[in-house]
DNA sequence: TAACCGTGGCT
DNA sequence: TAGCCAAGGTT
C-alpha cells in the first residue's frame, strides 16, 4: 500500500493538470467545481466553472441571483437539479448560516446536492480534512490495482471501496491524495488503459490476472424508455410561444415549445385533432407549416424521439394563457434543453 | 434497492 | 454503430 501511494503521488506531481479550481482553497469555489463536475468530464465542465465564478464570485452573489439566471448559465450542462440545489444551498448558507460554508464533513454533507463523495472532496480540498473521496475514477483504480470485485453499484461494494480508500489516505495530505487518485484514474487508469505506460504495471492485480477490461464490476444495467415529443412551434410575424416544465420529470424548470407527447411516432393529423392541441390553440385559426423529420436525443435513461411542427398563428388563434409569448430575439434569454437550443440556433430568427 | 436525472466524447 | 461512462445525488 505504501508502494502504491508513493507511485501515485509521484505520478501526480509530474502529470497533474493546471485547472482553475486548483488555484484556490475558497470553499465556495471548491464546492462550485465539485457540483459542476459531478458525472461530468473536466473538458465539459471547465468553461462553466469559469463563467459561474466570474458571474457569481461569492456565495452571496449566487444567493442573490434568480433561479432563472442560474439555470440559464447552467444550460447545456445537464442534470439540472444540480443547478437548482446549488442555488437553494447558496441561499440557505447566505440567510441561515451567516454566509459561512460549513467546515466539517458532517455539516457539509447535510447540504442539498452534496453526497458522500462531494462532502469528502470539499472537506479535504478546502479544509484539509482526512476524508477519502471515492468517485468513478477511484473505483476503477482501486478495483484494478487491488483486485476488488465487489460491484461498485451495490451498497456493500461502496462500503468496501470507501474503507480501503480511507485506509490509503493516511499516508498523504488528504487534498493531494484525493486529487492524485482521481487524476490518475482520469488520465492513466482510464476504461481502456495504456498499461505498458503505467507506473504501477509491475504490481497491478488486474493486469497480472488479465482482468483489466472486467474491472470495475457493475451489476445494474439501466433500462432506457422511449418517448415521443411533438413540439409545436407557433409563429406570428415576430414572436413565438414557450412553456415551462414544472412536472417532476426531465428538464424540470427549463423552457421548451408547447409539447404534445405521444406513445409512438404518430401522424400529424392525430396531433392536430387531439384535445391537448385544442388546449394550446384554436385549430380552425392556425395554418400548418413545415414539419421536421423525427430525430432522437438519447438521455441516460430515456431515448427522446422528437420533431418540430410549425404553425402560423394570428391574434384570433386562441393561444392558451399558460403559454409564454416571447419575441424571437428574447428567446435566447430562456434556459432550454439542448435539443431546443439546437433547433433555435438552426432556424434563423430575424 | 432500483429508478431516475443530461450531455458529450470515445471506441 | 451502439454502448460505455464521466470529480454522483435523490427518492
Amino acid at each position: 500500500m505504501q508502494h502504491f501511494n508513493q507511485i501515485i503521488h509521484a505520478w501526480y506531481r509530474h502529470n497533474k493538470r493546471d485547472l482553475p479550481w486548483r488555484q484556490t482553497t475558497d470553499p465556495y469555489k471548491i464546492w462550485l467545481s465539485e457540483i459542476i463536475l459531478q458525472q461530468t468530464r473536466i473538458e465539459q465542465g471547465t468553461s462553466y466553472f469559469v463563467r459561474f465564478a466570474e458571474t457569481f464570485p461569492t456565495i452571496k452573489h449566487l444567493a442573490n441571483a434568480s433561479e432563472e439566471e442560474v439555470l440559464k448559465l447552467w444550460q447545456g450542462l445537464g442534470y439540472y437539479t444540480r443547478a437548482r440545489n446549488l442555488h437553494a444551498t447558496a441561499k440557505k448558507i447566505s440567510t441561515e448560516m451567516n454566509g459561512l460554508f460549513p467546515n466539517t464533513y458532517e455539516d457539509i454533507k447535510k447540504l442539498r446536492g452534496i453526497g458522500d463523495y462531494t462532502a469528502a472532496a470539499i472537506a479535504s480540498i478546502a479544509f484539509g480534512l482526512p476524508h477519502a473521496a471515492v468517485d468513478g475514477n477511484v473505483y476503477r483504480v482501486l478495483s484494478r490495482y487491488f483486485g476488488i470485485q465487489a460491484p461498485i453499484d451495490s451498497a456493500s461494494g461502496k462500503k468496501e471501496f470507501k474503507q480501503l480508500a480511507q485506509e490509503l489516505i493516511s499516508e498523504m495530505p488528504p487534498h493531494i491524495h484525493n486529487q492524485a487518485m482521481m487524476e490518475f484514474g482520469a488520465l492513466q487508469c482510464v476504461p481502456a488503459p495504456d498499461c505498458p505506460a503505467c507506473p504501477l504495471n509491475g504490481s497491478c492485480y488486474a493486469l497480472t490476472k488479465n482482468m483489466v477490461a472486467q474491472l470495475p464490476v457493475k451489476q445494474n444495467k439501466p433500462k432506457v424508455r422511449n418517448r415521443y415529443f411533438n413540439y409545436l412551434v407557433l409563429l406570428t410575424n415576430e414572436s413565438t410561444y414557450l412553456s415551462r416544465r414544472t412536472q417532476k420529470d426531465i428538464w424540470l424548470g427549463l423552457y421548451e415549445f408547447p409539447l404534445i407527447e405521444t406513445s409512438s411516432r404518430s401522424d400529424v393529423c392525430h396531433i392536430v385533432e387531439s384535445d391537448e392541441f385544442r388546449n394550446f390553440v384554436n385549430p380552425e385559426h392556425v395554418i400548418l407549416g413545415d414539419i421536421s423529420n423525427w430525430e432522437t436525443h438519447p438521455l441516460s435513461h430515456q431515448r427522446i424521439h422528437y420533431r418540430f411542427i410549425k404553425f402560423a398563428v394570428g391574434k384570433e388563434s386562441g393561444i392558451s394563457e399558460t403559454l409564454i409569448r416571447t419575441n424571437k430575439k428574447d428567446i435566447f434569454n430562456f434556459a432550454v434543453p439542448r435539443l431546443i437550443e439546437t433547433f433555435i440556433n438552426d432556424n434563423i430568427w430575424e
